[in-house]
DNA sequence: ACCAGCTCCTGCTTGC
DNA sequence: TGCAAGCAGGAGCTGG
């Protein structure tokens, strides 16, 4: 799944199309995705304006002048497409006047949603392990879904003092702390494994031996993958995309991550890239320059 | 309370 | 070429 830079990637995505928008029509193609929708959905969504588009962590908060907030987490595989009428393609191509009425009814097209920008979003699943709720706005945070997440990564809330004392007398290795979203929210596998790699850290490490000077290095290095990820449009493995369809490109990037036996990319570093399983989770690192 | 392991689901890649 | 096993970016739940 998309992690935080690629949930943060698509929200600014659908931006133009969705903040400060109606939502003329919502549609669900089935009863569930990881956990069913809740009632009447789509009536509750139909006619209301977009207030905010924000994101916490992997999900993104749609505020609704309902007092309602549409919650979407994108799970592993979610996608949201948008298809616009009277797009301008490049010179030699046609001008598309309408949508075309497939456009959404693909066979793990689960939620469509279409608005007054004009636009139509579509929001597709393959795996399902994504969720769509409504929630009402001021009780998100005490809701069962966020009221156990940590801090913004990006944020100033977010520094070596917070971090020492989340992994305090923590047991567990370095690599399972961070992917845990009550220590930092947003984190993934692959993030994981790059900011550690930066912060020269070994990712078996003992997390309750990161606080102090090696917290230090760690927020930074945490804070510097994830915003070089946003900039580039979060990376595209398998099954993410872009809300025009484009893939990100930071996967070209990537230091470590799914590198097993390339060469250290550290400068002066001979080693080489190893896979280890934590957790059931691939992790990826540099055994000669990660201590 | 904490932590490792399992599970949901489908599709792509890998290896025989 | 065909087929089955293994693996995938998340996260909630179980049981030790």
């Amino acid at each position: 799944m998309p992690e935080l830079p690629e949930v943060e990637t698509v929200r600014r995505g659908l931006l133009p199309v969705l903040e400060g928008h109606h939502i003329v029509s919502a549609k669900t193609r089935r009863g569930n995705l990881r956990i069913p929708f809740p009632p009447r959905f789509a009536e509750r969504l139909k006619g209301r304006t977009v207030q905010h588009l924000r994101r916490r962590a992997k999900y993104l908060v749609a505020d609704l002048d309902s007092g309602e907030s549409l919650i979407v987490h994108l799970g592993m595989s979610g996608r949201m497409t948008i298809y616009r009428k009277g797009k301008v393609f490049m010179p030699g191509e046609f001008e598309q006047d309408t949508i075309a009425a497939e456009e959404g009814h693909g066979l793990h097209d689960h939620v469509i949603f279409e608005t007054d920008a004009p636009a139509r979003i579509v929001f597709t699943d393959h795996r399902r392990f994504g969720l769509m709720t409504l929630l009402k706005t001021d009780e998100l945070d005490a809701d069962k879904l966020f009221k156990d997440i940590g801090p913004e990564p990006l944020g100033n809330a977010f520094s070596e003092p917070v971090l020492s004392a989340a992994l305090k007398g923590k047991k567990t290795s370095i690599k399972a702390a961070l992917l845990d979203q009550r220590v930092v929210a947003g984190l993934g596998n692959i993030y994981v494994c790059e900011a550690l790699f930066r912060a020269h850290i070994s990712p078996k490490r003992k997390a309750s031996t990161i606080a102090g000077k090696r917290a230090e290095v760690l927020v930074p290095a945490i804070k510097r993958v994830l915003g070089d990820a946003i900039e580039a449009g979060g990376s595209t493995l398998r099954d993410y995309a872009k809300t025009d369809g484009s893939l990100g490109y930071f996967q070209h990037r990537f230091s470590v991550y799914d590198r097993e036996g390339e060469p250290c990319p550290a400068k002066g570093c001979k080693g080489t890239i190893k896979r280890l399983v934590q957790a059931g989770r691939s992790t990826f690192f540099c055994p000669a320059c990660q201590k």
